[in-house]
DNA sequence: GTTGTATTCAACCAGGTAGTTGAACGAGGG
DNA sequence: CCCTCGTTCAACTACCTGGTTGAATACAAC
């Protein structure tokens, strides 16, 4: 199942360090050095944060002379968007037929599917 | 701390039990008792998920009888695919126009050529 | 008022995570 | 060869998180 690398997606970006990195490195690879610059934490940290990063997929490193240019990989957000889209999409939909049912009913019972038994995975 | 709500909401997807939650939940309102049950987790283990759902902005919950039905906010999920689209436009076009940079060079010098170990294809 | 059901609070424990310092490793330059 | 730079590894600490059990709260039914 997919769930385990979005968790690792999920759990990268949860870190606001980690998001702003992102965000710098969508505007072009770095390094580690780099990107340690204007964070208030020692290279090593930013190091561990990278390797979250790098586990997640987000980005991947090179090697250039004793440098490792880190680079944004764009593919894995659409795991994401993917994941959030469904659940959003199914929501407002259930949203806008229970608006309608609403709407339909003056003052009858709730319509109740013989479909309906416990979700499951 | 992750004060910052796109924090949360990342922090709060990063779990696949409240991943699944929030699946289930888009199907349609369920109560902590119902939200508990496929799980192997006690109902409080439950009820604190549901709380960092909530403190996400995620779901809702009302009051009916003694009953607390968990409802699904779909609008938080916008917080997040802006977040994600607005990097992977940003890293996509770049790597497009890497792509012009490179094909419009065809052998002329590069920016940063410390080593030159053959021609880039 | 007492009992029963649904939910939450409190205290606690195990494991993970983000940070630190200090040392090691790998590649170029003197 | 030795030194320096960029990076990572190792060990340690503080805190956060997800889980537990047991008690408390809120409401409904009896």
């Amino acid at each position: 199942m997919a769930a385990d690398s979005l968790s690792r997606v999920f759990s990268a970006l949860a870190d606001p360090t980690r998001r702003d990195m992102v965000a710098r490195l969508a505007a072009g690879d770095a390094t580690v050095n780099e990107l340690a610059d204007p964070y208030d934490v020692t290279v090593q940290a930013v190091s561990k944060h990278l390797k979250v990063l790098e586990d997640a997929g987000l980005v991947s490193r090179s090697r250039e002379a004793q440098r490792r240019p880190v680079h944004l990989e764009a593919e894995v957000f659409d795991l994401m968007t993917r994941w959030i889209e469904r659940y959003r999409r199914e929501a407002e939909e259930r949203y806008r037929r229970l608006d309608d049912v609403l709407r339909s009913m003056p003052d009858d019972v709730e319509p109740t599917p013989p479909t309906e038994s416990g979700a499951s995975t």
